[in-house]
DNA sequence: CGGGACATTGATTAAGATCAATTTAAGTGG
DNA sequence: CCACTTAAATTGATCTTAATCAATGTCCCG
């Protein structure tokens, strides 16, 4: 498997459906790690690749890297939490469901996210991690980590915050659920998307989705036939500009408005 | 202050008006901490107050303890994470208020839980604390966790899983917010309250809640009249006795069947 | 024995769910 | 490369649920 050729050029795996945004961020050379590079890796001291000098070191085997196709999942929810990982490229869903089986998305992980920190409670992941598009990871072995916090206090204080961090996350989306309409929803949910498209360096007017109309309503509390109308709304508002899952920002301040959580 | 014959012979501050429930377990003596004695402290490791021996030691100063009178908040959003509390006795809730100046209960805490998790990824709460009655606190500055982490590796492992935990508890509320309508949502936070107050030793059937009806209604993303009509619907259907605050679960696989949510 | 906060209940309205029919676009294979 | 197949998205009509507005009831507390 050699990924790095892929990977030289953008941020995510391109499909050739989907070619590179016009404000792709370009590595100068497939070989360092383009996180570790930019400090844009979360969980440096967490991250076995990185040696002292913030340098890529080689992995060590073969399971420091892994690819997952579109609609592969890369855990499921019962399976033991042996690893954590970094997304290195691409973008994900975690799909919770319960046990009349209920389903929400309760995140989609871009770029620079820690996956798998909902197994850390019981030792067994409570989600299901499902690629919107083929993915890299970063493999970050559990027990790895349990032994380097020995050694190291600041590894412990970084995987304290990411935890922390996913938790702020959900009680922000709790706010969200609890207290917005369905246009109200969207333009979160887009201004979420918009902030983390812009920290991974795209622009943050254009943007692609990658999940489809049922993960956004799975996600938001709503029926897919609501998200599409709120869309819709939206861009009789000369709020957006939709495009099935192109979708442009013409008025930011606007959508702010309407979506602002924090 | 002297509470310490306050709390000698149940789980909570009782004031007048809520003699102690039936079940109220009791603590042999006043000296040592009901939680250490009883297995029941989350966060063993990282209490000042308890020696290794599961006794409790005296508190080194006037900070280890604190009372919350019923309204008072421990601490508010924006104010510096210095503590963490873990909550001995009595019942609180956690207020989110965003920009807009929507609001949001994002949780019920009560005895056992810890709080002020919400500060550790900015270093300020995001939320407010309120008590809902008099309520004590062990307080755990959060120095002193970060010094003894570097000692004790249990002691971060027991603070990861604690933040995990909450990251979980949340999870599960967004998926009842997204995929309940009103009753099913009650019924869960029904089952909710009625599982913590059987860990805690009172009866699971018989419940006082400390809430108002719009607090309730805040927690769950609905209106105060909403909560009242699913209260009386549960009770039409011979699942609850309701008399105001004081409930009674006539009917607990019923109420099972409604609100399981895990 | 009020006064005031809290809770319940009723009538009406509005938002979103549901059911159903198209439309659009993206693959797929000849 | 184009017709075909299918998944995804949009749109419309109707129904249900919960929100809203308003009045009344109940209980706790001074």
């Amino acid at each position: 498997m050699n990924t790095a050729h892929t990977l030289a050029g953008s941020g995510s795996l391109q499909d050739p459906a989907h070619p590179p945004q016009p404000s792709a961020p370009r590595a100068p050379s497939p070989t360092p790690c383009r996180m570790a590079a930019t400090g844009t890796c979360p969980v440096p001291d967490l991250c076995r690749n990185i040696r002292n000098d913030g340098r890529q070191s080689l992995p060590v085997n073969g399971i420091d890297r892994r690819t997952i196709h579109r609609g592969q999942s890369l855990y499921r929810a019962g399976d033991a939490c042996v690893n954590l990982y970094l997304l290195y490229a691409g973008s994900m869903k975690q799909r919770i469901t319960n046990c009349v089986g209920m389903e929400q998305i309760a995140s989609f992980p871009m770029a620079g996210a820690l996956l798998g920190l909902d197994g850390i409670e019981t030792g067994k992941y409570m989600c299901t991690a499902i690629a919107l598009e083929d993915s890299l990871v970063c493999v970050l072995p559990f027990a790895d980590l349990v032994a380097r916090s020995r050694g190291d206090p600041m590894a412990v204080l970084q995987l304290n915050k990411a935890i922390a961090r996913e938790t702020n996350h959900y009680r922000r989306l709790l706010l969200v659920l609890a207290s917005m309409n369905s246009e109200e929803r969207i333009a979160n949910f887009l201004l979420d998307i918009s902030e983390r498209m812009a920290t991974s360096g795209y622009s943050p007017r254009e943007l692609v989705l990658k999940m489809t109309r049922e993960d956004i309503a799975l996600h938001l509390g709503m029926k897919l036939e609501t998200v599409s109308r709120a869309f819709t709304r939206l861009q009789l508002a000369r709020i957006l500009d939709v495009r099935r899952r192109h979708l442009s920002i013409r008025n930011p301040e606007a959508l702010s408005r309407l979506g602002a959580s924090q």
